[in-house]
DNA sequence: CTGAAAGCGCTTACAG
DNA sequence: CTGAAAGCGCTTACAG
């Protein structure tokens, strides 16, 4: 390809505004203006320097060293932890995006996915590499040092499901209160054996049953705030939290929700209900659950967490916790990008989230 | 925010370079060997010169001023038709960019999103100021200033999804032979009254039954081919195309194929199968379908166009052609980066379709 | 309506 | 192991 790109270049680079400017014989300002503030000069001399332009194959203004000179890029960069392609895997991400490309659209500005450094420490240094003129992170361990580098960053920050006090606005929504709503259901049912699958707790993920320092060790504010829900609902109906098993997944896929039900759905007194904090580690349990010959909900009840487009669909369809997803993209984009005009934006939203009873829970068989 | 953020900075802005190299009293060049060539100093110096470093809150080297002196940014651009948000809306752009992004991360690259001008003629300037080090084209139509723009910054380009001929690698698949075995298929089911659903021909799409002019003027490559195979299996077995009533959709959403359904559906002699060249608006076909009381298969059959995941799922599942997509943004994805890296890649990758037979196609009811 | 000058913040040979 | 110098490609007051 090299040789091909070469070959459509001038003799080994391409065209400078200078030279524009040199070839008609006006300043570099003369040029910058015909690109730029179009009113500053004749339209006989632009469409000059245009057609000169066109000639020397200069494609107008190189973006980056505008950039530099007046010290915005035009982009918003958007963090997450994980693979950069988990925002196109994570049905719940792929409508947060959405919702912050709308924002993006609306504001004039592009769009940047930079990935945190969940997995490979070396990733911070994605941070200092992207060239965004704003940061939205979304849903961050906190103790992860790409977060700690946007800070450093100084530029106006967004945070998405994070704990506060960064003094940066948050979009956010009660965690703790979504998942006591979930798990007072299947006590409501009459369940008392619950398992719990939960994603990610902390940076560099256990994969297995996890104790009580791991919880409340959590810096995945998702996944703590929900444990802790979890257990505001069940203690208090007599279902001691300590014994309660809770499984910490890899990743937030489907093939680690069926893993966690492997080990959950094992022992002989098996749990008669799962708790999931994502739909997709649910979808994982149902299936497993199914390939293990039990009925869901018949044998096994499963409350997932975030109401994705596939839940609603789903065999039996999905109990779960309905948020915002979109809306909280949108939200936090609308939000940066009022924090790049120099606005002052609300501190704190949190979004109304809501309880979705659907197929796949029922009172458990029998009351063993 | 603006208030916050300015409270966090050093009065005014941020430090640079220079200031901590003048704070520890050494010169730019070593301040940026501590950042980028950690061998060429003591490590005594460079702790020196990082603690200078965060005492003043200096996040190190700005990554727009690096792109500039280093002449690239660790960013490519992909560029495509429509909404900014239509990578995380139409399930098979969100299979792509699956892709690309981890093709991208492979190779330690940021992804930077990139609308052309569909509908905007404004938009042509998004590619003049993206600051990317290379472009990943998809699906655009051919005339459009974008892609010209993009060919015109002369940096290692591949085309997805478009015609050949510019000199760029692509990436694309049998759009015509694949749309040809999908009329096949009905053709050989035993159907003679045959409507077709079809997303953009063109830039400023139509909205509405489309005649021979318009659709031999198609500058999507995807919807013109498809319809010439589409065309290519109905002529020959006594189907005349021209009596074939094709609409093109506004856009590519369920919402639109439901529109094209209405007024293709509405006549006496109503189609007994559809064929349309998307899932998405196949979808919307059989919703509208549905909503008249036609049962599918039973009354209509329909045939979709990319098997996006929910076509398996679909109730009927969808008859339609499956397509790589996610192989075929990893494919392009690398595509672009062994041109940045000054390869000569291959110059055309044709992925492999097939017609994928499920319930939402049958043999009419009457032979009418 | 146009130009000369300064400078955005950094990196890279090169010389020592 | 460290520094002086040049320059990446542009835009922006400012002066005329």
């Amino acid at each position: 390809m090299a040789a091909n790109f070469e070959q459509r270049r001038e003799p080994g680079r391409r065209a400078t505004l200078k030279e524009v400017a040199a070839e008609v014989g006006v300043s570099p300002a003369t040029v910058s203006n015909a690109y730029n503030r179009p009113d500053q000069l004749s339209s006989g001399l632009r469409e000059r320097v245009l057609e000169v332009a066109r000639r020397l194959g200069y494609p107008g203004p190189d973006p980056t060293a505008r950039s530099l000179r007046r010290g915005r890029s035009g982009v918003i960069g958007v963090l997450y932890a994980d693979r950069l392609s988990y925002a196109f895997e994570d049905p719940a991400a792929v409508l947060f995006l959405r919702g912050i490309s709308e924002a993006a659209e609306e504001a004039g500005l592009q769009l940047l996915l930079v990935t945190g450094s969940l997995r490979d420490e070396s990733d911070v240094e994605a941070v200092g590499k992207a060239a965004v003129d704003g940061f939205v992170v979304y849903s961050m361990p906190e103790d992860d040092p790409s977060v700690h580098a946007v800070i450093e960053r100084r530029v106006p920050t967004v945070l998405v499901d994070q704990p506060e006090g960064m003094g940066t606005p948050l979009v956010g929504i009660d965690d703790r209160g979504a998942a006591r709503a979930a798990a007072e259901h299947l006590v409501s049912l009459g369940h008392r054996r619950i398992g719990v699958v939960s994603f990610e707790l902390a940076r560099e993920p256990v994969g297995g049953l996890v104790g009580a320092d791991r919880q409340s060790a959590a810096t995945f504010l998702a996944s703590g705030q929900r444990l802790r829900g979890y257990a505001e609902a069940l203690d208090p109906a007599g279902i001691p939290w300590e014994r309660v098993p809770v499984y910490e997944c890899a990743e937030n896929v489907l093939e680690e929700g069926k893993a966690a039900a492997g080990v959950l759905l094992a022992p002989d007194d098996r749990p008669t209900a799962i708790l999931a904090t994502s739909d997709l580690l649910a979808f994982g349990v149902t299936e497993a659950a199914e390939e293990m010959g039990l009925a869901v909900p018949g044998d096994l009840s499963v409350v997932g967490f975030d109401d994705v487009p596939e839940a609603a669909r789903a065999n039996p369809p999905l109990t779960t916790v309905h948020q915002p997803h979109m809306e909280k993209g949108l939200k936090a984009g609308r939000l940066l990008v009022s924090g790049l005009r120099g606005e002052d934006p609300p501190r704190t939203e949190i979004l109304p989230t809501r309880l979705v009873v659907r197929g796949s829970t029922a009172p458990p068989k029998t009351d063993a």
